[in-house]
RNA sequence: GGAGGGGUUCCAGAGCGGUCAAAUGGGGCGGGCUGUAAACCCGUUGACUUCGGUCUUCGAAAGUUCGAAUCUUUCCCCCUCCA
């Protein structure tokens, strides 16, 4: 009965983009989509200072909202992150202190409006925090008014509750309440901003069904879920995360030049994919571009991935300095620099000294296993002694260039 | 409430008085091949080291012993079965 090519625009481009996972109610949503420009938002945690691209899919549903004229709200969750949202975790979370979590949602604000338009008054996000309206809730009145709507019974079905009472994991009341709390929110904005959707990882469902469900109840309005699969690399792991740390979008916490890196080093299998996740580009522009060598495909995602971050001039830095760096074997003006002061040149400092001052590697047995391993170089030499001096000699213009295995360089200067 | 099984290094999982910084597999890291890919091969994988060693680790604490991941006691946590 439902007609593919008379989808709304928005959901359209959201399932052929590889967006879609679940929605309430399909064919509604897009019939209201259609009807009129409509406010949805999406929730953020606050848990750390940065987002990592674990969020990424989440930031691209906000600026896909507003490409098609729609009003994103982004809840920066500084009530709920004081009670932790217990989904997709088989333990408590730390709660975090009022300070850090205002410090998060602040500078998580910040890297979001990097992403999203903010001049044009009908689509530019509206911020709100969820402290606001939970801080000074009444317990009686709020139970009687909402508490009444939930039923233990089907709480008790929630995925996120059965995983941690199946396995006798001790679930806390606090933590049991958070889907209310989600669900309140929800109700909350759906009537001081009219807001329709909600939209969310696949993990949030239970959550945003509740709210949908919490609305109808309440206030007998119709409003949708939508969510968003799982994202996994071709190797099975989790997007967002390496060994080596989170993915993050803050420069603070990660350089445009490892981010870019980062893109660049996307598994052949997982590029097209993450081009319709993760670029502006068309669907058909992508289709186009499956055919150029995958080296080049996985240039041109680092370089707007990179660039709808961190700005264009960072993405064509970093794309020159990865090319000097690995295939003219110098060094790029991106590359991340560590300096270290004239005097500490002693005829003291060894090269492991060295690896330690730039915080490459923490472990001094690590260092001298790599060593061992032929994986440090010094200007494309091979260090095969772990005893070296680093002494001003080996510098020229007052720098070296300190590789770690094959892509970990980084320039090192005295100042 | 009753009966049993178990907590080991990043993960899974051996070890069950000295030869144990602890088998094996996965993951990570380094090297080779290549394309800054995958697959594959090799090496490595607690910390510190004057490279002789030293120190810290096997749920927690106490004890037995020349010596404990291994034995004893208490405590904490998990799993399975019965009620």
């Amino acid at each position: 009965m439902w007609n593919y090519k008379l989808m709304n625009k928005f959901l359209k481009e959201f399932k052929d983009r590889g967006y879609f996972y679940q929605c309430t109610d399909e064919n509604e949503l897009s019939s209201l989509l259609d009807k009129k420009k409509i406010k949805a938002y999406i929730g953020f945690d606050c848990t750390a200072e940065s987002l990592h691209v674990g969020s990424l899919l989440q930031i691209m549903c906000l600026r896909m909202l507003q490409k098609h004229g729609h009003q994103p709200i982004v809840l920066l969750g500084g009530g709920t992150t004081r009670i932790g949202d217990p989904s997709g975790k088989d333990k408590t979370r730390k709660i975090l202190n009022e300070d850090e979590i205002k410090k998060n949602s602040k500078n998580i604000e910040k890297i979001l409006k990097k992403f999203l338009s903010t001049d044009n008054k009908n689509i530019k996000p509206i911020f709100v925090d969820n402290f606001e309206w939970l801080k000074g809730l009444n317990y009686i009145s709020f139970l009687r008014d909402i508490g009444k709507h939930f039923t233990i019974n089907k709480m008790l079905t929630f995925e996120s509750v059965k995983t941690r009472l199946d396995r006798e994991q001790s679930l806390s009341y606090m933590e049991f309440n958070y889907m209310i709390l989600q669900a309140y929110d929800f109700l909350e904005l759906n009537k001081k901003e009219n807001c329709a959707l909600q939209i969310g990882g696949s993990d949030q469902w239970g959550n945003i069904v509740n709210g949908v469900d919490l609305i109808k109840r309440h206030s007998n309005t119709q409003t949708y879920g939508l969510t968003t699969p799982l994202i996994t690399l071709a190797t099975g792991a989790k997007m967002g995360k390496t060994e080596n740390g989170a993915i993050w979008l803050d420069e603070k916490f990660l350089s445009p030049y490892d981010y870019w890196q980062f893109w660049r080093n996307i598994d052949d299998r997982d590029v097209s994919k993450f081009m319709n996740f993760f670029t502006d580009l068309s669907v058909d522009e992508i289709e186009k571009i499956k055919e150029k060598d995958i080296n080049e495909q996985k240039i041109i995602l680092a370089n707007l991935t990179t660039a709808m971050l961190h700005g264009e001039q960072e993405a064509k830095k970093s794309e020159e300095t990865a090319k000097k760096t690995f295939s003219e074997n110098s060094m790029g003006s991106a590359l991340p620099t560590v300096s270290i002061k004239k005097n500490q040149l002693n005829d003291k400092l060894t090269i492991v000294d060295l690896i330690i001052l730039s915080k490459l590697e923490k472990s001094k047995s690590e260092i001298r296993r790599l060593i061992k391993g032929s994986g440090v170089r010094i200007n494309n030499q091979i260090i095969d002694d772990e005893k070296l001096i680093i002494s001003e000699k080996l510098f020229e213009k007052n720098t070296i260039k300190l590789s770690l295995g094959k892509k970990r360089h980084i320039k090192v200067e005295i100042s």
